[in-house]
DNA sequence: GTTAGGG
DNA sequence: CCCTAAC
């Protein structure tokens, strides 16, 4: 018999299954953190699969532009004797360098493997007249390909696979340094993918804020949303910065997505290579799942209407994860799996292994020098970094707004949650966030000039931070925990697994074509969208069900907000309704098929509870007044014995 | 503010 | 997860 003091000590007596006691509910869900990675597709070597077919593509054949190289031959044949060139340079890496580097002497073989780093304004770089241009920039050539027209193959390839490459370095950097990026990379490592076009112009220019989904990752989906938001964060930069206003007008001119028609080139010649096809997929899920971002963030929005910062940060999208849990495995990464990196003098290390810069696009004659060229890329550059930036910190994909939050109380140190970091620009107001982009839109056509496009003030957010296991607490690191813990009386030492990759997420909105050519500065558009944003799905972990289940036995599963209270008090992330929702999704997990399920998959004695539980609260349908009951008519089977 | 359900 | 009617 199950009396109902029974009850309200833990559970049914045929309850005895995997039952934690009473363990602290943070130590219950300390132990759900995903193990997958063993079984995870290294994000590096997918890449480098998939860059390595390419090349070879590329080299062998000029066949497999598709669409965007069509677009290029056009403009070759009118342009006179520029032969256009679309270049695409490699990541760019903002990192630190105490080397005399490269001047602007550098021969660089066009659409070659062009490496652009970001160095501090040490040099003296005569042609970098431009106040804008805060930082120099260095070009390295490392390739000899010789311009042709299907450069661009060949760069995009050798691009992805630096990308690729970039994550593998490591850096640290201090955050206050991200700050004012722009005069103090004090170690600061980023790429940024340029695009080069040939134009009549004898000044580059940059062609277009076009983006492009550039990282090869399984995290794709994050770089992909942090490019966008690096789009409209240029963009509102050089709407405010009159040195830029040529860039700008180039810029905005040309919004259209190059991801689509880039991935129809990749796929091809590697249709049968299994790491492009998750790639593209992946790809695809972005894309899905942004449009789906898109009709609903602009309901959320409107909570934090009034906050200064970009708020819609702060639920970060994972959702084209959840369907792919080794996606996710890859995307989400640990901090302080191991207790080991916690050290006792209370401090977290933070090593940020890189702040990306978006990928741009730059427009430039052949005949342009390679000062001219630096001088573009650093306006690119500066455009987006050189204004107030400020650095965010996720959690779990989810924003921490409240800066008086120890780490300890967010759990930094005690959960195994993602942490990242994310660049934030000063938004103007949130209701100038609108969406743009479209994926969708036609080729860029170089010689008409676009109608001037709707010139998003959105959000521009990058994507950044990247720990690694460094264990060394450089000073860089120790600077980034100050600012993270700003005011925190105690900073917990908590050390990042090495091949954990912590990323910010970022939410994009995008404007439906429509839109795009029609909407200007004002307000009306965004009105749709300022509402609000949809959370980011956070699958419940096991240890997550197994709490719900747990409390759901003992008080019912007509008081979802005593649920709350006692299973996941501390999860500020799941409201009650959550858990409701939760539990309805459970109930129907275990009533079908285990070939149906989907997500992680849930013991299948957690789901017998789960049934027996949810059988017996409707039967005896002791709800509210559960304290007062009489005994239940009918107690729950034993599901394991 | 909570619940309960549909979407 | 979101939205909301109905407490």
């Amino acid at each position: 018999m199950v009396s109902k003091r029974r009850l309200y000590n833990g559970g049914f007596d045929g309850f005895l299954a995997p039952v934690v006691p009473k363990a602290p509910r943070s130590s219950r869900r300390i132990s759900h953190k995903k193990s997958s990675a063993a079984s995870e597709i290294c994000p590096f070597e997918l890449l480098a699969a998939v860059a390595g077919k390419l090349l070879q593509e590329s080299e062998s054949s000029v066949s497999s532009t598709g669409p965007e190289r069509k677009e290029q031959i056009t403009v070759h044949e009118e342009g006179v004797k520029q032969e256009p060139l679309e270049v695409k340079i490699n990541p760019l890496r903002l990192e630190y360098l105490d080397q005399g580097c490269c001047g602007e002497n550098e021969f660089v073989p066009v659409p070659s493997n062009l490496e652009f780093k970001l160095e501090p304004a040490v040099k003296d770089l005569p042609q970098s007249d431009n106040d804008s241009a805060l930082e120099h920039t260095s070009i390295i050539s490392t390739s000899d390909f010789s311009k042709e027209v299907n450069a661009n193959v060949k760069l995009e390839t050798s691009n992805d696979l630096c990308d690729g490459m970039m994550d593998t370095k490591e850096t640290k950097i201090q955050t206050n340094a991200v700050e004012k990026l722009s005069e103090d990379f004090t170690a600061v490592k980023s790429c940024v993918n340029h695009r080069v076009l040939s134009s009549s112009c004898n000044n580059a220019h940059l062609h277009r804020n076009n983006v492009k989904i550039g990282g090869i990752r399984d995290d794709d989906e994050n770089y992909f949303s942090f490019n966008q938001h690096i789009a409209k964060m240029r963009a509102l930069r050089w709407q405010s910065r009159p040195g830029c206003r040529r860039i700008r007008k180039l810029l905005t001119t040309t919004r259209h997505w190059k991801s689509a028609p880039k991935l129809k080139n990749y796929e091809p010649s590697n249709a049968t290579n299994r790491g492009v096809k998750a790639f593209d997929q992946d790809r695809k899920n972005v894309y899905m799942r942004e449009r789906c971002q898109e009709a609903t963030d602009a309901k959320r929005r409107k909570l934090f209407h009034h906050n200064s910062k970009p708020d819609y940060v702060q639920e970060t999208s994972s959702e084209s994860i959840s369907n792919t849990p080794k996606a996710k495995s890859v995307t989400s990464s640990v901090i302080n799996h191991k207790s080991p990196f916690q050290s006792k003098d209370g401090h977290v290390k933070f090593s940020i292994k890189s702040f990306k810069v978006p990928e741009l696009y730059i427009e430039i004659p052949e005949t342009s020098t390679i000062g001219s060229l630096k001088r573009t890329v650093v306006e690119a550059v500066t455009a987006i970094l050189g204004g107030e930036l400020h650095v965010g910190v996720l959690l779990q994909g989810e924003k921490i707004n409240d800066d008086n939050t120890t780490l300890q109380q967010t759990g930094v140190s005690l959960n195994s949650d993602t942490l990242g970091f994310i660049l934030e620009p000063n938004l103007p107001e949130a209701s100038q966030i609108e969406q743009f982009e479209p994926p969708s839109l036609p080729p860029f056509d170089n010689h008409e000039p676009p109608p001037p496009p709707p010139i998003s003030p959105a959000s521009p957010i990058m994507d950044v931070g990247f720990l690694n296991s460094s264990v060394d607490v450089d000073p860089p690191v120790v600077t980034c925990l100050e600012n993270i813990t700003e005011n925190n009386q105690e900073s917990k030492q908590v050390s990042i697994e090495e091949a954990v990759d912590i990323k910010a997420i970022v939410p994009i909105r995008q404007l439906n074509p429509e839109t795009l050519a029609m909407v200007p500065l004002n307000h009306k558009v965004s009105k749709k969208t300022e509402l609000s944003q949809r959370r980011t799905r956070r699958p419940f972990s096991v240890s997550e069900v197994e709490a719900l289940v747990e409390a759901v036995e003992t008080l019912g599963t007509g008081r979802w907000r005593d649920v709350k209270i006692r299973a996941f008090d501390d999860a500020n992330h799941r409201t009650y309704v959550d858990l409701k929702d939760k539990w309805k999704t459970l109930v129907h997990t275990a009533s079908i098929s285990p070939q149906q399920r989907r997500g992680e998959p849930v013991p299948q004695a957690l789901l017998d509870r789960v049934l027996a539980a949810h059988s017996f609260w409707t039967q005896n349908q002791l709800k509210p007044h559960g304290k007062h009951q009489t005994e239940p008519i009918q107690t729950l089977p034993a599901v394991r014995v």
